[in-house]
DNA sequence: ATGAAAGCGCTAACAA
DNA sequence: TTGTTAGCGCTTTCAT
């Protein structure tokens, strides 16, 4: 077996409390001699803890949950974005560099995801991809910290990292103006949450040039959130593309694709229809084109969700529930100059 | 507080004992009537277990863990690699299946990793782009089960999941023959584990077509393994790979990489120069043109050493330590019949 | 078929 | 400054 505390301190001629108090440094209550001693052993010994204990006894579990939906991902055929990579890799490093474990479940369903915090004595939750009601019913059970990514909702006391959507949107409408392209259209699969704000940018800059109401609903284009149905859209609104010239899409995945898709008819991007994403990831450096789009970063996003998290797991007060990072309009070569 | 096994005796007016033999199934210990009475309560009141006692108790902890090593992959810039996306993603999805959870770990630190597997009592490890050494030095400090994914190695008794990576070579080799393309280069950052396995491959085709030795040895092109100093590097060979007209590289990301520099050189793929990749991942579908590859199934990669591990963990005889999946040429427009 | 009791390793309240 | 003690919730012999 590995080596407890109760061996530690019978080697040091102390108690299992000695030895807990130096553990945790609380050294304010240990001699500096005893001190010394412990901390040679401990270290000689090589103890490591054992966390059933320390969930039982102390009911502190270290551990942080987080939380991914799957649904509405695998639906889109984004389940491969690099997106939830990079997430999930900076997420890890800062919770342990916080000095917590991370517990890593993908679900879609509610009950699964508050049973494992309370299973598990989860001390906080981060969750990526569940809706608002799934976050506010997960809160309601677990009754613990909460920090949801990217998240629009009107639920107070939760709280949410996440991007300002609307800037970004409202920069890329404003540069394709500039361009030339005052007719450019917007298209995503959903008007909710993110998409939704970033088509909300759209909508503040395009009323500060004049644009009607009527005028503004035709540009917002909701494309089909399986692959085969976004095919035969665009088959479908190839003309119209070919009269607006501009396409905005609200994440780069989608520009890509459709890059693709239009050049294998042939069509010359930027010379016939100019293209724009939004996130900058690896689709969007790796599309030919390389798009002109919107910078998120996403590994300050998931170490602020950490950061955020463990500071309400502490009970800090005074924490601001709500951020939202700046956004970067990054120019490339999938826009052309409107002749 | 949560309703616990002592609660649930109460109300039953049963012993605790009991009721833990009801839930976990041992079924033959107790009558119908007391069975079903208590599974009603325990449903009733949700019951939800602890872990924390259960890991002290019984020992047993029903935690994966997951192991993935960043320094190589970030290196590479590859750390947005939709490759580990997926694979988590299925991992965890599978070990929730088999009735675990996983708690996921990045590091480079070896001490990190063994301390990990024993500060949570760890059932079982799959690590992903570990050495073999870290993982032979895992094993040996943990003693628990442990599955590595895509490593090759000589250490008896490691259990590996895989590709038949060997074939995947052999297959692109001969498919570029097929299309003229006798004099193709091989491209990857490094010539050890994987890599140097779909050369192998590449090597034993040629060998067949009464290559030499020599000759081998000048097809194979180390690149390097950070982005500036590739985009150096293809500078240098751009009139070399004019000449021998077609590039095979070890992975999709890095074709895709190589389609985007050329291109933006005004070299047009694939007809002055045939590029094929390796994984079909979604940088093989974005690109233009798509690409020419070879495809592995990164889920069933993963599902299957999940199973394995938790074969090993049950104790089962007789397991295939060493499972290699199969690979499929997939054709698409990056390759051109040699004129 | 059911129960009593010991103990897993640790923490924290309380004593000394 | 240090030690004693009583659990935390569960499993597991061993009785009954």
């Amino acid at each position: 077996m590995t080596v407890r505390i109760k061996d530690i301190a019978r080697e040091a001629n102390v108690s299992p409390t000695t030895v807990s108090n130096v553990i945790h440094g609380n050294t304010k209550k240990v001699s500096p001699a005893t001190l010394e001693r412990i901390e040679a052993i401990l270290h000689k010994r090589q103890y490591i803890p054992s966390m059933g204990a320390r969930m039982l006894a102390g009911n502190s579990s270290h551990l942080i949950g987080v939380l991914i939906g799957s649904k509405r991902r695998q639906e889109r055929g984004i389940d491969r974005d690099p997106f939830t990579s990079i997430l999930l890799e900076t997420l890890e490093t800062e919770i342990f560099r916080q000095g917590y474990y991370m517990l890593f479940h993908i679900s879609d369903r509610p009950e699964e995801n508050w049973a494992l915090a309370a299973t598990w004595n989860i001390e906080g939750l981060i969750t990526i991809g569940l809706s608002p009601e799934e976050n506010e019913g997960i809160r309601e059970k677990c009754g613990i910290p909460l920090v949801t990514v990217d998240v629009y909702y009107d639920i107070p006391g939760m709280a949410n990292i996440g991007l300002k959507d609307e800037e970004g949107g409202y920069l890329m409408a404003q540069f394709l103006f500039d361009q030339g392209h005052t007719d450019f259209l917007f298209l995503a699969d959903n008007d909710t949450g993110v998409d939704h704000m970033r088509w909300e940018g759209i909508v503040t800059f395009l009323k500060e040039q004049g644009s009607s109401e009527g005028a503004l609903r035709e540009r917002h284009l909701l494309i089909p959130s399986d692959i085969d149905g976004r095919q035969a859209y665009y088959q479908k609104k190839l003309p119209l593309f070919l009269e607006k010239q501009a396409l905005f899409f609200a994440s780069d995945y989608y520009a890509a694709e459709a890059v693709q898709y239009l050049r294998q008819n042939n069509i010359r991007i930027p010379e016939q229809i100019s293209i724009a994403g939004f996130d900058d990831n690896v689709y969007a450096s790796m599309c030919s084109p390389p798009l002109t789009t919107i910078r998120q970063n996403v590994p300050q996003k998931a170490a602020a969700a950490v950061r955020k998290l463990a500071a309400l797991i502490r009970g800090e007060t005074g924490i601001q529930l709500e951020e939202r990072f700046p956004v970067e309009l990054i120019i490339r070569d999938s826009v052309a100059l409107r002749r």
